[in-house]
DNA sequence: CGCGGACTAGGTACGTTGTACGCAGTTATT
DNA sequence: AATAACTGCGTACAACGTACCTAGTCCGCG
């Protein structure tokens, strides 16, 4: 009896892809790279969504075989993990100004939400996944650095960095899910909303939800753009950071009220 | 999910679950409920991940054959959209101590945080679509209600919610990331950071992640629980929200009750 | 120089998915 | 009773992730 033939291959195959060495050269040279396979991907997705991503089109995309893609990522889950670190890569922070630690937050969640909407796919695939590639650490460090200098011991700045980054994960997520949906559907802007009004308009007849009634009969704020709402509430944030962050040299007046 | 090739039968197939029509009686009478395909839907996700909600497995779980499913739900993707909004059915708001917006608003946080929890697969789910469901309106009319009585027009209470909301989304997210990330892979706790510990002893031995290196050896934070975090970080935001909220005349004491 | 083996690309095949379609049975209306 | 509108559900199919296998290529050691 003894045992079968269930070798668990899993168990040989890292968690983390960053871990898989680099090949080394007896064989011959290889025709792609993870690098050329990953950036398919993301091109795929922003083009199509994530569900276009199937291996075949990655494949396809950059002209090989199916399971040749095998021979660079052990799995898919590997490669997906592969395009979310490939969008940290292409984070580019400016030159900070140093000692204005709000300035340098505000420019890190900027450029953060503008990361998560040039890939609407984004924000999903990331709701699963931890953030521990390369790229993403830099970043991670990048933005710790923008609160050097205040006199804050680590758990504070992880409470503070992770509360401005929370709060943009959540309103690019937000500002994603309408126009996800209608890519899902594959309607237009102007098609989605034409079979949305009805059920909108069952909705305010009811009189169930007159906070929702003053939303779409009132606020003038949906039809300013996302960047103003992200705008607004960035600032809120900020504000609230800044309760807790000791204020620079200058000696200063009691906080105002 | 696999098909995807021609969505012309989509045209007749409303964007919305919600305005799908009751069944009326000519036939027989229907053997299940989408309420009842929901909660079965529900409960296999939160056992089993998402990625074990298939039609079969749902159909299973009710006693029915797999399409009969499709008499009660137009594509999974509606059933996805019926298990957010019952969800959100599950959300009890306590009886409000009117007049204490920071009280109010503190309680919407952890309800919404303690639903994205309970739930480890909505929070990626969500971040695809709109919630327009029922249930979804009338939390967010109870979120509204927390700024009744204070002088902001429509467009301010908007900033403040969504802010607040979108801090609590991004949280959770980063919250259930890891946890997600292991149940995917099907480690346990200890085998996943096993297999996590030569790469992060990598990265800190590398030296270019200082700030990340800190985090590990010196923070206390990761180690007193997420609700600590959580904790920490919402009275960040709720300090910034009331630095545009003003202070409450308070000439009207609360009813006797 | 030749040769063995570690590498490469990629075809075929299998199990699982969402769901289109059709059929047989049930019941409220005519 | 006949009809129309429903019901549950078995079968079928295209597309998916990927295990396995074959055939070719190049490196390093003899």
């Amino acid at each position: 009896m003894a045992n079968s033939a269930e070798p668990a291959r899993d168990a040989e195959i890292p968690p983390v892809v960053w871990m898989l060495p680099d090949r080394p050269g007896r064989g011959p040279k290889p025709a792609h790279s993870r690098e050329q396979i990953t950036a398919a991907a993301i091109r795929i997705a922003d083009a199509e969504g994530l569900d276009a991503v199937t291996m075949r089109r990655v494949a396809a995309e950059v002209g090989s075989g199916t399971m040749t893609l095998y021979r660079y990522v052990p799995t898919k889950d590997h490669l997906l993990d592969l395009m979310i670190d490939a969008t940290e890569g292409e984070v580019v922070f400016p030159d900070a100004p140093a000692g204005d630690w709000r300035a340098g937050l505000r420019a890190v969640a900027w450029m953060q939400r503008d990361r998560l909407l040039r890939h609407p796919w984004l924000a999903s695939l990331e709701a699963g996944r931890p953030g521990f590639g390369p790229n993403s650490l830099r970043n991670l460090e990048q933005g710790f650095g923008m609160l050097d200098g205040l006199e804050l011991d680590i758990d504070q700045i992880l409470v503070l960095v992770s509360t401005l980054l929370a709060f943009v994960r959540g309103e690019a997520i937000a500002e994603l899910a309408e126009q996800e949906a209608q890519r899902r559907t594959g309607l237009s802007t102007q098609q989605w909303q034409a079979r949305m009004a009805p059920y909108i308009a069952t909705l305010i007849d009811s009189g169930q939800y007159p906070a929702f009634n003053r939303i779409i009969t009132d606020a003038k704020l949906p039809h300013s753009g996302a960047d103003e709402g992200f705008a607004l509430g960035l600032e809120l944030v900020l504000d609230g950071l800044a309760a807790s962050i000791p204020a620079p040299h200058r000696p200063t007046a009691p906080p105002p009220d």
